[in-house]
DNA sequence: TTTATTTTGGAATAAACGTTCTAAAACAAT
DNA sequence: ATTGTTTTAGAACGTTTATTCCAAAATAAA
C-alpha cells in the first residue's frame, strides 16, 4: 500500500557524506543539505532523523566505505613499504591536492566536536578503531616472515603510522610545497622499522 | 578628552582565545564571546572588528604566546630528546588530561577552515612555520657537535616531529588509554634520527 | 478504482545568528 | 564645570538556523 521511496537512501546519505565531509558538522545548514540532496526537507527528517542524527550515519557510511577502499588498496600489496606508500600517496597522484583535500572525515570531526561534544567520542573511537584493524592486518601479513610480530608490536607500529598519516593529512592544509610534504614522507620511512 | 578604555586590551583578548581555541570559530557566537569576555557587544565590535577580525587576532596571540612557552620550554634544555619528550609531555604532567585538551588552536583552525576558507590559509602557514622555525632552533643547537646538521636537514626533521605531535594531539582527542600514547611516543623516538 | 500511506513542495515556527543602533552614563582633558 | 569622546546596557535589525506542519500529489496494494 504504502508509497516507495524515491530516492536511494544509501546513495543520497553518500552525498550528506560529500557536504559534511567538507564543510563539517557546524558550517553544513540543513538548508545547504536540502538543496544538494535532492530530496525534500520531509522526507531528509523522515528518513535520517535530525542534524545530529544523519551527521552520525554519515559518519558510519565513511568509515564503512573508506575501510572498503584502504581494504581493497592494501590487500594487492605484498610490500610493506609500498603499501603504506599507496595509502599516503594521494600526493604522488595530484600534488597540488592535497592542500585542497579535505583530509579524513573522521579526524576533522574529532577535532571539531571533541572534547566539546562527547557524546560523539564512542563513534569516533570506534571508526577509529577500524581503520587500525585493517592497518594492523596489512601490517602482520606483510612482516618478513623471519620476524613474526607479536600483537602488541603490531597495534603499536599501526597506531604510529595511522598517527602519523593523520599528522600529515592535518599540516598538508597549510602546506603549499608538494616536495616538503614528499620529503615528510621519505623521512617518515628512514625511521619506520 | 576621551574616555579611557574600561579593560586591558589583550588580556580580553586571551579570553576570546580561550573560547575560540575551545569551541572553535563556528560554535562560538557572538553572544558567548559577550558573555564570557565581560565587555559590551559594542566594545568588542569597536575594539576588535567583527567575528572573523577578532578569530584572526586570537589566532595571532594564541601563536605568540604559544611560542613563547616553546621557546622557554626548549631553551633550558641541551639533550634534545628530552626537550622533545617535554614538548610532548603534557601526557606525563595528566594522563588522562589529554583526551580533554583541546589541542594546538592553529592545527584546529586549519582542520575546521581549509580548505573551504581559503582566505585563512596564510596566517595558518605563517602560524605553523613560527613554532617550525622554533623547533628548527632547538634542533640546529642540540645536535651534536661532531655531526652538524645541514639548514634542510634541520628543517626536514623538524617537520617530522612537528607533523608527528600533531597526528598525536588529534588523535588523543578520541583515546582514552594513556599508555597507548606514552607507547606512541615512545615508538616514535625509536625510529627517530 | 479505491484505499492507504508517503513523498513532496513549501509555508510556518520560534530561536539564534552577526551586526548596528540608540541613548544614557562615565570619565579625561580643557 | 564644561566639553568631547567612549563605554555601556540593551533594544533592534534583518537573516539564518533547525525543526515542524500542512495540504496536495503520487503510487503501491487491495
Amino acid at each position: 500500500m504504502p508509497r516507495t521511496k524515491q530516492f536511494c537512501e544509501v546513495e543520497t546519505l553518500e552525498k550528506a557524506v560529500e557536504l559534511f565531509w567538507n564543510k563539517g558538522f557546524h558550517a553544513t545548514s540543513m538548508q545547504d543539505l536540502v538543496s544538494h540532496l535532492g530530496i525534500n526537507r520531509a522526507s531528509l527528517y523522515g528518513t535520517y532523523g535530525d542534524k545530529h542524527g544523519l551527521f552520525k550515519k554519515a559518519i558510519k557510511a565513511y568509515t564503512k566505505s573508506n575501510g572498503e577502499i584502504l581494504k581493497n588498496l592494501l590487500e594487492k600489496e605484498e610490500d610493506q613499504i609500498t603499501g603504506l606508500r599507496k595509502m599516503f600517496g594521494f600526493i604522488s597522484q595530484t600534488p597540488e591536492a592535497f592542500s585542497a583535500s579535505p583530509g579524513c572525515f573522521v579526524v576533522n570531526t574529532a577535532v571539531e566536536m571533541l572534547p566539546n561534544e562527547p557524546e560523539y567520542a564512542p563513534l569516533l573511537k570506534q571508526c577509529k578503531e577500524e581503520v587500525l584493524t585493517i592497518l594492523g592486518q596489512f601490517i602482520a601479513r606483510t612482516a618478513p616472515s623471519n620476524d613474526p610480530m607479536s600483537p602488541e608490536q603490531i597495534d603499536r607500529k599501526a597506531y604510529l603510522i595511522y598517527t602519523f598519516q593523520n599528522g600529515l593529512q592535518v599540516l598538508a592544509k597549510s602546506e603549499n610545497n608538494p616536495q616538503r610534504i614528499q620529503g615528510l614522507i621519505d623521512d617518515f620511512f628512514k625511521g619506520l622499522k
